[in-house]
DNA sequence: TCGCCGGTCT
């Protein structure tokens, strides 16, 4: 046996057994290693996560006068990438170049290409796959993965393309990756042929492809066959599973996505980050704190909680469960601040009303000096819009024009026409939708909106002829607009607005409003007194007003649609979802001090947010209800939003 | 002794 292959037995043996230390020591005592133990050192560390060292090692090679071949180039492209090496990375290509590997072998320069588009230099990339003498499937596949993670998805599909007319056969990875650039694209007629050539090529049993032909059914909407898909897999494995749960979620299906998550741990496979951070986004959806609170639960186990992926799910959990000292407190705990996780954070502040502690936020990330993205400046807009802060939300949108390269979207604008119309200054909301490139019908909705909510009949005519221009048959619009003339008194208008409802056979969503006691949930619908234990709820209710009319509360009459006597319109706001729920609540949890968390599907009613003031200071509870748009604290008698909403 | 794959957050 050769001094070589001895030393070569020697580092396997212990790299195998897991420990690398013990083969650098070895090769460290070695007086003048072969290149052949320098690449088995380099590759080992890269293989182990050891970059850095892989490159050091690389490094003191060079020093030592030893000339790297192709092996070396192939694993040190790697290090380079994962660490964004740059300049490190392009000199290493350099002398690739100066000793003929780059177009001449196929493991540095597809390893090339890959660093390449790791660093962001598609170009570059794009520039070494011409120049190669013959190109081979992976070369191919490196490219078209590279443009397919950066979103590239057109030009993924072109290279793909090019490969197979060259007669190039794709394999499993070019397959799994030309997939999820189908879904990303929506385009389910490449994306079904791409699972013929998957079947064709024999290779509808490989893992990887499997999920990825999941994920493209599911980006594309197509559920039931990406269940079809998931049902025929014979091992579904970790990845398999997340992919199919966060697909769920992204569909909307919440309720199927939680019970896949049981069927997984029942499978006896663990979740990881990714898992979990799916899971929870279900759980912020529907609103689900119980069941996401067990999922913090997990996370904690399993020792991720300061991930950014989970931690931003949790945060935006807690954030749209109105809980916003729980998203805090795992904000604090991340081990990594990014903008995403920040953003989160603002994002949670804002729904809920605190514009102050999200304005605050905003500056820390300034001086943290982390760049804020289009969604820092959405949740800082509607930070300052959710607490009337104004002149606030006006000084950030001038900034974001002069001080950052973001491109304005109709969110932004959107925004800005809540903030400007609901401050009444609906002239400057109106001027601001010229800026906008296609207003869409949110925008023109959200000045209606504002219209309604100051009364302004005639400006409003104007927009929602606009916004049915945009959307003919929208229900919101019509509703919106009854509203404004019932407000206004104008009686007339409101029975023609819903004839034409009526015809148009559109249907209003009836208000309702859910409370979750005990892990049970309760739903109410307005004059609804079909509960089982209504009885009981009326005579908390009834209880309820006339302490609150002690305290100075006035039913407000104003907010009642139907042209009712007084009387009526009275006994019809008593009966608002909103208030039976309260009711059952109290009643429910009587002689505890517990927080009520209240949703409902509509915006809450003005009469109902006073009343629910008057209730917070009344019993010494606090209240949070989550409607259609935002959160309402209700504490010891004022509320989060400053009435302001 | 070497290269290319699938799933997460605002």
């Amino acid at each position: 046996m050769s001094y070589f292959s001895l030393c070569h037995k020697l580092f396997d043996g212990y790299v195998k057994c897991g420990s690398l230390a013990e083969a650098r020591r070895l090769f460290d005592d070695l007086p003048n290693p072969h290149i052949v133990a320098w690449n088995y050192m380099i590759s080992s560390h890269v293989s182990h996560g050891k970059t850095a060292e892989a490159i050091q090692l690389y490094e003191k090679m060079l020093e030592g006068g030893v000339i790297p071949d192709e092996y070396t180039f192939s694993s040190v492209f790697k290090a380079f990438s994962d660490l964004g090496l740059v300049r490190k990375g392009q000199r290493a290509h350099a002398l690739s170049v100066v000793l003929g590997f780059e177009i001449f072998n196929g493991f540095v320069a597809s390893a090339l290409v890959d660093m390449y588009t790791k660093f962001d230099k598609m170009r570059d990339a794009h520039l070494i796959l011409d120049r190669v003498v013959e190109k081979d499937v992976v070369l191919f596949t490196a490219l078209i993965v590279g443009y397919a993670q950066r979103g590239h998805d057109n030009e993924a599909l072109q290279v793909f393309e090019n490969m197979v007319s060259q007669g190039i056969k794709a394999n499993e990875y070019t397959l799994s990756s030309i997939l999820i650039s189908c879904g990303n694209l929506g385009n389910i007629v490449k994306g079904k042929l791409i699972h013929c050539l998957v079947i064709k090529s024999g290779l509808e049993s490989a893992v990887a492809s499997q999920t990825s032909l999941l994920t493209m059914y599911l980006r594309c909407s197509l559920v039931d066959d990406s269940i079809k898909v998931f049902n025929q897999l014979s091992h579904a494995n970790q990845v398999t599973w997340t992919s199919l749960i966060s697909g769920l979620v992204e569909n909307g299906r919440e309720e199927i996505a939680l019970s896949t998550f049981r069927e997984m741990i029942r499978s006896s496979i663990n979740p990881n980050s990714f898992t979990l951070s799916g899971v929870l986004q279900a759980c912020s959806s529907i609103a689900m704190l119980e069941v996401g609170e067990q999922i913090h639960g997990i996370i904690v186990k399993i020792g991720v909680e300061g991930d950014k992926y989970a931690g931003a799910a949790l945060i935006n959990l807690y954030g749209k469960c109105g809980n916003t000292d729980m998203a805090r407190f795992v904000f604090d705990a991340l081990t990594e601040v990014d903008v995403v996780s920040i953003n989160s954070m603002i994002y949670a502040y804002a729904q809920n009303g605190f514009g102050h502690e999200a304005l605050k936020l905003f500056e820390r990330m300034k001086s943290l000096r982390l760049e804020p993205n289009d969604v820092t400046f959405i949740s800082v807009l509607l930070a300052c819009n959710n607490s009337g802060l104004v002149d606030k939300g006006c000084q950030v949108f001038a900034s974001i024009r002069s001080n950052y390269k973001i491109e304005l979207t109709r969110d932004h604008y959107a925004c800005m026409i809540d903030l400007l119309g609901r401050s009444r200054r609906l002239e400057e909301a109106e001027m601001l939708i010229k800026e906008v490139r296609n207003p869409d019908m949110v925008i023109w909705r959200t000045l209606l909106n504002a219209c309604r909510i100051h009364g302004e009949v005639e400006m409003a005519e104007r927009v929602m002829k606009k916004v049915l221009e945009l959307a003919p048959g929208d229900e919101g619009t019509h509703i919106l607009l009854t509203n404004l003339y019932a407000s206004a008194g104008k009686w007339n208008q409101v029975i023609e607005m819903k004839s034409t409802i009526r015809d148009l056979k559109l249907k209003k969503s009836p208000a309702m409003s859910w409370v979750d006691v005990d892990r049970e949930v309760h739903t109410f619908m307005a004059g609804d007194l079909s509960h089982p234990i209504s009885h009981e709820i009326l005579e908390i209710l009834h209880e309820l007003i006339e302490k609150v009319k002690t305290l100075g509360y006035n039913p407000d009459t104003k907010f009642v649609l139907q042209d009712l006597e007084e009387e009526k319109k009275i006994r019809s706001l008593y009966y608002h979802s909103e208030k039976l729920a309260i009711a059952f609540a109290l009643w429910k949890t009587s002689g505890r001090n517990t927080n009520i968390r209240i949703f409902k599907n509509l915006r809450v009613c003005g009469d109902c947010h006073t009343w629910l003031k008057f209730v917070s200071s009344l019993t010494g509870r606090d209240i949070i209800a989550r409607d259609a748009k935002r959160f309402h604290h209700f504490k010891e008698g004022v509320c989060s939003c400053g009435d302001y909403w």
